[in-house]
DNA sequence: GGCCTACATTTCAACGTCGAAGTGTCGGAT
DNA sequence: ATCCGACACTTCGACGTTGAAATGTAGGCC
């Protein structure tokens, strides 16, 4: 695509770029060695590869969701609320939560989803400082007509690991999380 | 913080919630084990650590940046520049690609590094229609400064896991990216 | 009982990104 | 020699997110 431009620039990396691994990560991290051989970027090679891996997949997800006239965070909010208790009812500090984005961004989703008549929204009669945001049914149906889609579209993604695979990059993920914080609410 | 509405919620939710794992994927993937049995998430759960793990990387890595009064994106130009080639210099659609953002939201950063004296940019002499983008000498400073101490940092948020750890989980993620099309330009 | 702090949510202004349209350039075809 | 399609970048308008300010509520304290 860019020959041109790299015969321009950097001509004389066309020599050694054999060096390269498997992955665009492998490349960059090939570069770094060459430039800076004495700094160890092996964690650079492992969080960059966690960044990338989780941009494709999102990528991928965003896909699967676009053909069923639905965003991701829209899907997310819905399932969230359809797991998260019977009622599929919850504040929204728990969903902005859940959800990892700030409660005016939150606001602004709810906004929409009850727009498309997907929640409903209340004052919680208990406390009227908290806004109750309830599944409607037409919420719960498009959570049921595409959860089973949606976990075969990540099944496809990951189609290239084994089960073994899986289990253990569950495991290295999970130790991670555990250790920069990300607990649930036991 | 949240109990008064969890109580108020799903309070029916407390009696089984001690079926939760360790990270807050597991305690996701225990709701949906009880709400859909019949559905096998684990491909969500495996998408899911991906995520996340990203985005707590992200906020590591943005924390240390910011005590350098520096945007992680700013090193990412910086760096991607100073590794490509000796003369540290490389056109718009090649910086565009290297960051995984649109040629728009690139132009917008190079003119913030261009006002900051971190880069150079020119139309390149043999072709009219490329911007070059150098480094400059305080560019090159800045990341000759940053560079072992950004490394340290992921080091330490990596600190849960070991050597054999992390080859392995960038072996299974190199695996994954590979088959997603993550291939450097060989 | 009234006050005051903490809290849950919404509103607001600023910012960054994206896709699409616009500008200028290159190179091959006629 | 000129035209035309492809290309590289920038500009533009729309959109979504964020942190901070604003609004309204709960509960402890004197």
């Amino acid at each position: 695509m860019n020959d041109t431009l790299t015969n321009d620039t950097a001509d004389d990396d066309t020599a050694d770029d054999d060096t390269a691994g498997s992955d665009a990560v492998d490349q960059i991290l090939g570069q770094w060695a060459r430039v800076r051989p004495d700094v160890d970027c092996s964690a650079m090679g492992v969080a960059g590869r966690i960044s990338r891996a989780s941009r494709l997949l999102e990528k991928g997800i965003k896909e699967y969701f676009g053909g069923h006239d639905l965003e991701p965070w829209e899907f997310d909010v819905l399932a969230t609320l359809f797991r998260s208790n019977p009622d599929h009812r919850l504040c929204m500090s728990d969903l902005a939560t859940a959800a990892m984005v700030s409660s005016a961004a939150l606001t602004n989703r709810v906004d929409r989803l009850v727009v498309k008549g997907l929640v409903h929204r209340e004052v919680s009669p208990s406390n009227r400082r908290m806004v109750l945001i309830t599944l409607t049914g037409e919420g719960r149906a498009v959570v049921d007509a595409l959860l089973a889609g949606h976990v075969a579209n990540e099944e496809r993604l990951l189609a290239a690991l084994t089960d073994e695979d899986r289990e253990r990059l569950s495991g290295l993920l999970c130790k991670l999380l555990t250790s920069l914080g990300d607990v649930g609410s036991c």
